[in-house]
DNA sequence: TTGATTGCAAATAGTTTGCAAGCTC
DNA sequence: GAGCTTGCAAACTATTTGCAATCAA
């Protein structure tokens, strides 16, 4: 399941009609700059991005509707170096992937990695838990810092 | 290097001699009670339990105090379930663990696994990062919860 | 029309900071 | 005595909530 514009707005109609929540122009919106605006975005810059069309936007409306959009499993929030949450589109149960981080320039890379997903499962399993999610991060000089 | 209080005072003092700080009764009476709390203790807790002996404290000379126990290597940081931040001892980049966490009774448990971490340097390698340290958070349900 | 939604402002949680008074070296 | 520290209050950042007005179905 590709997280197409598409595929994304029938997710959320469909997750709206099952719980009687209505499709308005700024959720259509909201859901517009999202993705334009691609990976790792945070409410500040999608509120920025919003009140360049819908200048009348309030900061409230970011939040409830990014909270409604990972209800519905269109996007999923992700805090790194305990600034704002970030969001990206897709849901965090769904994927599996992690985080490489540059300390320097705040640079993200994503990645997957099946092996450390597999000890992961051993681990918890070991310990009795069942796992649900789980979340990762490397921190370190990305390429170009570590030349600087 | 092993975590026990006469090891984490002799860091501290050392830090404060060297950088110009002065040894106070409040910060004395934190370390003591951080040491005594044992691990995962946030700033709300430390300041709990230090106000049974110095009622005055302020929880900014805890913020403060903190900060500096991680400067000197005496504490580290860490932030799970984007809770406020809690502080174990030890220095953040020595330590090699992480966290299993009930997502039902937040139960946390510790772990450590050499396999994992060979594979995350394999991860950063790949990207050309220098790694410099990780987080990883496994959340689910523990034995207890599960059951219930 | 009905009830969900919005924007605003105020409330909240966690943390930081300015400042005068106090304490350590 | 010099200057780091403290406690208090106020500021700040990220986020949530109450409420009257507005809008979708």
């Amino acid at each position: 399941m590709t997280d197409t514009y598409g595929n994304m707005h029938r997710r959320l109609t469909d997750y709206m009609r099952d719980h009687g929540l209505k499709l308005t122009r700024q959720r259509e919106e909201i859901l517009s700059r999202f993705v334009e605006l691609g990976k790792h975005v945070t409410v500040e810059e999608l509120l920025h991005a919003v009140r360049q069309v819908s200048p009348g936007v309030g900061h409230a409306t970011i939040y409830r509707t990014m909270k409604l959009f990972v209800d519905s499993g269109v996007a999923s929030e992700r805090h790194f170096l305990n600034g704002p949450a970030c969001y990206e589109p897709g849901e965090h149960h769904e994927d599996h992937h992690d985080h490489l981080i540059c300390t320097a320039c705040r640079t993200i890379v994503e990645f997957e990695n099946d092996a450390i997903e597999q000890l992961q499962n051993e681990v918890a399993t070991q310990h009795g838990f069942e796992l649900k999610h789980h979340k990762m991060e490397l921190y370190g000089l990305c390429p170009a810092c570590r030349g600087a």
